[in-house]
DNA sequence: CTAGTCACTTGCATAATGATAGTTACCAGG
DNA sequence: CCTGGTAACTATCATTATGCAAGTGACTAG
């Protein structure tokens, strides 16, 4: 009963992690992007065991994020290509590369985006498709979609969404029941 | 001797993985980032075995994702907020998010970002900050950076990089030895 | 017919996870 | 002063995932 599942919770980022939060998952697709498809390439290139190789393939097509394909009969061979699902995962990857460049590299960027011709190195920032604004800043929050459950309501309207809509950022966060009970004493 | 350690390897995105890789930790990024801060708080809210949490949180802690902070001293309050570090994390919980979206939602989205004025959602692409373009096509490639050992440069030039230098796509990924060897046969 | 490659599988030791049950430190009510 | 409650943990222990080493099956090259 280990490893709990994130699958039936409503939150779009557990469902995901669901799919491949797991140890090398991750990596797996990252390589998969990088035009890796044969298992001994991901076995090199991740120096992983075999048997957690096959382990994580096996559940990153049921998730349908690879696809397994035949490309030899007669000798046995196959090979992991990324579906529509899995080359859409990019983003993630993109972020999760900007992020670790920015905090962990203290001797430099090894591995960055650049422009194809001209060279050019990217800087990533999220933004709205339509607008162009940044989603990063206070301008945008998390709000319940149309098919939130009560849960899911309650939970986003004591967050950012609540304390927006609400209009006082701070009173309805920092100064919950507890903290004042704890401040009579002080 | 569990656990294969991601941190020694160059890419950015196994360093990244390698402080919130594990089960449970985006997820609290998430919650902290929609405005959660104690204890109890994520425990609820995740359903998380206290003794996990505490593992957890204390990882996150010391990579300077989340910072712990005593707010009452008398009767010991502990809260968990943010670093700057930890707030950068966002556009990776926003791709995943809308990821999680289109992918695993098959009622409709129950959670999304929405302008906190106009309630209009959004739709996030990754973009260069300074160009605009988005960075999820074929324009942007990955390449190895000035911290680049000569690992990284080696398999990054079997990848989008090398192939987009030597020209031909096709015939350096697709055609690699072994299937040429298998194809002799069929 | 020996050596080698690819794609796995099996077995076993170890380490992480999860559920439950304490523990410590305080406050509030009767 | 005794009971009950909250906040934030720690301890114990069964279960499960992970990692290593080694082996297997189906070929192919020499």
């Amino acid at each position: 009963m280990k490893h709990k599942s994130f699958g039936k919770m409503q939150c779009p980022v557990a469902r995901s992690l669901e799919r491949v939060g797991e140890w090398w998952s991750m990596l797996i697709i990252r390589d998969a992007l990088h035009g890796l498809t044969r298992f001994d390439q991901f076995e090199e290139s991740l120096g992983i065991a075999p048997n957690m190789l096959t382990r994580r393939l096996g559940a990153l097509v049921k998730a349908g994020v690879l696809e397994k394909r035949r490309y030899s009969e007669r000798p046995p061979r196959n090979e992991y290509v990324l579906t529509e699902r899995g080359r859409d995962f990019k983003p993630v990857i993109v972020a999760m590369q900007s992020w670790g460049n920015r905090h962990f590299a203290p001797e430099g960027a090894s591995v960055l985006l650049v422009h194809a011709k001209t060279g050019a190195a990217a800087d990533p920032v999220m933004v709205d498709r339509k607008t162009g604004r940044p989603l990063t800043g206070p301008e945008y929050v998390v709000a319940p979609g149309p098919a939130a459950g009560e849960g899911t309501r309650r939970k986003l309207e004591a967050s950012a969404w609540g304390r927006a809509h609400v209009g006082n950022l701070r009173a309805s966060q920092s100064e919950s029941r507890s903290i004042r009970k704890a401040r009579v004493r002080s």
